[in-house]
DNA sequence: CTAGAGTTGGCAGATCATGCCAAACTTTGC
DNA sequence: GCAAAGTTTGGCATGATCTGCCAACTCTAG
């Protein structure tokens, strides 16, 4: 198995996290090549991981979900229970969209999407505090957009 | 034009979120309907917008991308040119994923998609920090993921 | 020049998308 | 309670697409 990708499979990637559900006949064209191998060349992306997946992509606002509040978080102690604890529960909560513990300032970076501050604010003082791993939070809330998206440069 | 998604809406969404890609027949049998209706439901929330579109998911580190930060920006001043000057500079630079004007402790809050610390670092000092309007930088680098995609809470 | 591996393009059958129409269901007004 | 209007559904026919298979092509090594 060769591991690199070639011009064409780069083309692929980019067409397809720009529109992941254009048909491969599309994709083909796009592309430069006949349907046949191009669709091979997906599945193989496919099998060897570097496509994850297809997701459709939601407008948060038009699902009453508005606001993206990012919070940092300080742990009591940074020992594995304190650290496994944190993980378990916030695994459970829809809200948090993503969460990372990381190395630097703080212990653990996370993006919360719920309705509106309000609601953050329950998030936070019912839920977010009342993990005994937590002794502190600060978050930024986004205002403005400038850049979206999970797209990978290529 | 109702504006209320209904229960059968919303399964649609949450099907579409785990996997953009599954056909008309297939979504319809998730979500308890004939074909017919269901892409009629679908082609509806694309036009109202709640569907922004379709993306495909790549694996960063698989591609060399192994490395994403948080970085954390305070301007040196407040005013419309700089902020403009800011948002202008960073929507060029590919390896910003994501970038957002923020109120509170900081000013711009970003992630940042690279192939490793050295990378970002060159990034960081080359490019960032030689933006004018940037007065300082704080980044945090997720080290584990505890959960982690785009997905809204449905 | 030849052998071999890897990649491509075309083809056939199965599956799927798409638009249309009648039937079923829900809502509204009387 | 009942009929009319509006909405949503399911089935069907047609055209497009997917998918696996095979022959032809390209490239490299000996």
């Amino acid at each position: 198995m060769s591991e690199i990708l070639d011009a064409i499979d780069r083309r692929i990637l980019r067409e397809l996290q720009r529109n992941g559900r254009m048909s491969n006949v599309e994709l083909a064209n796009a592309v430069g090549l006949s349907p046949s191998p191009c669709l091979r060349r997906v599945k193989l992306l496919e099998e060897k991981g570097v496509i994850d997946g297809y997701v459709a992509v939601l407008n948060g606002p038009k699902l009453g979900l508005g606001l993206t509040v990012f919070a940092r978080i300080w742990f009591k102690t940074q020992d594995a229970e304190t650290t496994n604890l944190f993980a378990e529960t916030v695994r459970k909560y829809p809200e948090v969209a993503e969460c990372y513990l990381t190395t630097g300032e703080c212990d653990a970076i996370m993006r919360v999407v719920t309705t509106d501050l309000h609601a953050y604010w329950r998030f936070q003082s019912d839920h977010l505090m009342r993990i005994p791993s937590v002794q502190s939070v600060k978050t930024d809330v986004p205002m403005e957009t400038i850049k979206a998206g999970q797209q990978l440069p290529l």
